[in-house]
DNA sequence: ACTTACCTCACCATTTATGGGGAGGGTGAA
DNA sequence: TTCACCCTCCCCATAAATGGTGAGGTAAGT
């Protein structure tokens, strides 16, 4: 690993607030000479944070036009699991264009590299990497550090994720193993009379089972309830 | 990086063949000069796929047994973001002393330290190390080699996803925006007429759209949409 | 011994979801 | 332009889920 990126991780691990996530992306940007480092992160409520070097203009231009919802970047990483090259993306339709042009306009650079990283619940974190470069320069940096950003873009999740969940891992609810294995078949596609025959239980039990899942879950209704086990784990379809 | 880690790479970067990652987790444990590597994976359907070095008993004990469902390696990588030490986990239930004991008994170190990482449509990845070590072996072990070993990690996932969706990332089914979010106002536990009141349409529009979404996804009934919607990452609540 | 949690079964009335039709207008791509 | 897909609205009858309340037995932990 380049040195100077070893000790950025300390950098990182001594960040304690929102605030210092913001002088992180500063740093690890002036440390790699280029126009622009963002880490954005959807946490297990579904609460968006982020930090980075974008001015504030294009953040909230970002925003107000709702350009997380046509954005390539972000719709390609959602469905990716590797890191990305923004030039590797489709950009060929008209929204995507117009998307690339306003963005150049508010200084983002004309190259890109996005890190994508998945937690539990739901939880979602992009690293990103922007300059203005050619394809050649761009493919060159990336070649570079794309081994180092990945330990990086790791180092800024643990930080993430420590302020969402502090402390314990094991907070939330549990389900016994009866009413795993009935929210289990509802998840299926099963329905209550399908579901009890195959747990080889009356439907009223098979029912008990559900509703005191739902009430340990905090679900509205069955639906809610298996959503909730699945985005919590405590289910696998 | 330690260079014959780096050497590694180039191993798994030739794998072709779901045979070849058996070997690969073999040139990784000598290189290691530990107990055993593992590397599991769950694809895009659901369907598993392991490799590793762990004897075919204990592989086939584990599935008769269903250890899936009480492993607590499996169990705290799911509700988790980052590796863990398996020394770091809830070992207290019955169940899970058994299963530890069971494992031991089947050749799998005292030691273990596991990557779990994370893409679209639910596929999920674990990349495993066990080794038999005292505690302050097994924490220097981890030390030196966590930042590598991620390094490893990304570089199997990247060979396991192009064997799981080979050419095209938009293989599954999409949503259209409207089915997305009726799918996800559901899924957060409205009911019919709350979510077409959400989205200011009638609710008989509403029933289009998850009718429409859930012959999509190929679904019997809502839940099952919902929870299909909600594995493939097509919708996030 | 006592409490807590789990597993199993039952009835009531009401609300909600489902499956099957049909119809018109919009937009974008081949 | 035509075709495909998306968005919006409507009716009907039937099947399924829900909410509330109750009850008896087992198993594990304090």
């Amino acid at each position: 690993m380049a040195t100077e990126l070893q000790d950025f991780l300390e950098v990182i691990q001594q960040v304690d607030t929102f605030e210092r996530f913001q002088e992180a992306t500063v740093g690890l940007r002036d440390l790699l000479n280029i126009t622009h480092v963002v880490y954005h992160w959807v946490n297990s409520v579904g609460e968006r944070f982020g930090a980075g070097t974008y001015s504030s203009e294009w953040v909230d231009r970002y925003l107000e036009k709702d350009y997380l919802r046509m954005d390539p970047v972000l719709f390609g990483c959602f469905q990716r699991f590797t890191p990305v090259n923004w030039k590797q993306l489709d950009w060929s339709s008209k929204a995507a264009k117009a998307f690339f042009r306003d963005a150049l306009d508010h200084g983002v650079g004309n190259q890109g590299y996005t890190i994508p990283l998945r937690g539990p619940n739901g939880q979602f974190a992009l690293l990103t990497l922007s300059h203005n470069a050619t394809d050649d320069q761009w493919e060159r940096f990336i070649t570079r550090y794309e081994r180092d950003l990945m330990i990086v873009a790791h180092e800024f999740n643990k930080k993430a994720l420590s302020f969402d969940a502090p402390g314990d891992v094991q907070s939330g609810p549990t389900l016994s193993p009866r009413e795993t294995a009935a929210i289990t078949l509802i998840a299926k596609g099963f329905s209550r009379g399908q579901a009890a025959a195959e747990m080889r239980i009356s439907e009223h039990t098979l029912r008990v089972y559900i509703e005191s899942a739902r009430h340990k879950l905090g679900a509205m209704n069955t639906t809610h309830a298996v959503a909730r086990a699945l985005s919590l784990g405590l289910i696998i379809i």
